[in-house]
DNA sequence: CCAGGACTGGACCGAACGTTCCAACCAGTA
DNA sequence: TACTGGTTGGAACGTTCGGTCCAGTCCTGG
């Protein structure tokens, strides 16, 4: 798919030698990729390890062998990674405008894109995993919590950048994200982007509002 | 637990000569009350048959007995019901001032409470459900939607008794709660109301500053 | 050319899943 | 007392789960 061949860490030797040949490294990302899609659309529990396998073009025991941790760990590497993707997502519409107010609404409008043009199902890869495991799988918690975390900074940086002071922004900003979380659950569950459009709307009201120094 | 206490004095106790279905009836409810906080805490996927007769105190026959859908069927109605008991929670926040830009923050506020108090279990009762089966069990997708419209609706009233005008205020209260559901994930994953209290003082904001007739 | 480690395919395991089945139970009626 | 029909407990069904195991295959360093 995209440039997820950078997952490479030089641990073993590159063993480069006939064209087609599928390299380890190779591999360990489809497995990982496969799981993030299958995590972003069907969740956690939905997921069984063979489905991951199937979808990956490899077998169980592959998966078992670069992920001894089993499911659990997979499932965190997989979600790191669909978290950097959306982060990508989020800074692409960030960047897209100058006014923070804009910015931030675009970011509801990429989504909103996004999801529609999936079919509802390329969204947030951290809500459905992160709501269904909490309290009962901490390192999934944990690694939501950073994604979570993360984008936050993102935006805050943003409404920064526009003088908008720190604390404010930081609260603003966790606004924003709980915002695109929530209209994007109501755009996935009722099949309309709506949710998403008024959200872009009102959080470029709300930012727009916004005290500066 | 309170069920097996009622059911034991049900027993024992000499019943009404009209109703003699209130034992089976009282069953029934049972099960769907278990189904319903269990769904609210863990899902849908994570939460068996045999654990939601456990928690009613019931055997996995009387479950299919009075649900001949299975466990489908029985989310349904579980969802249902949970959903009604939120709608009381959020008419008792917006009943909680006249002003309608402190009842949708007391909205906010009243969840962050039950939350942090129920050691961040009980809060909306669709957004896990309906999250893992969005597309795949199309009955709970339905229930769902009418939640989220039903709910919507409450806040739109609020705010069209101030004098907004009816399409901004439905407008509004779609983005209402999508705030609390978003900021409700990120407290919940995070095991901290912030996002939900941050929530209560950007949603008044936004309310505050928009346009009445 | 071979030794050895990385990797893979697929059979296999015990446990848990949703669901079905049936024998018992219990109140009301005759 | 026998019968009835709704209700219940618990065993059992076939399937699928996460995970293990092992006999290979392939690549690479010596």
């Amino acid at each position: 798919m995209r440039a997820s061949e950078v997952r490479e860490a030089g641990r073993t030797a590159p063993r480069r030698s006939g064209a087609g040949r599928s390299d380890a490294a190779d591999t360990r990302c489809r497995i990982i990729e496969a799981t993030a899609a299958l995590l972003q659309r069907q969740g956690y529990e939905s997921t069984s390890v063979k489905a991951i396998a199937g979808a990956a073009n490899a077998s169980p025991s592959s998966v078992y062998h670069f992920f001894p941790g089993g499911k659990q760990e997979l499932a965190i590497e997989a979600m790191r990674h669909g978290a950097a993707e959306f982060g990508e997502l989020i800074a692409e519409g960030l960047a897209s405008s100058p006014d923070p107010a804009e910015a931030t609404a675009a970011c509801a409008l990429l989504l909103a894109d996004t999801l529609r043009e999936s079919d509802w199902t390329d969204g947030c890869p951290v809500a459905v995993t992160a709501l269904e495991t909490v309290g009962r799988v901490p390192g999934l918690q944990e690694a939501a919590t950073e994604a979570l975390t993360r984008w936050r900074s993102l935006v805050a940086a943003k409404l920064q950048e526009s003088g908008i002071e720190p604390a404010a922004a930081r609260s603003l900003a966790g606004t924003v994200i709980s915002m695109l979380e929530g209209a994007e659950l109501l755009s996935r569950v009722s099949g309309d982007d709506t949710p998403l459009r008024d959200a872009a709307v009102h959080l470029a009201q709300l930012v727009r509002a916004s005290p500066r120094s």
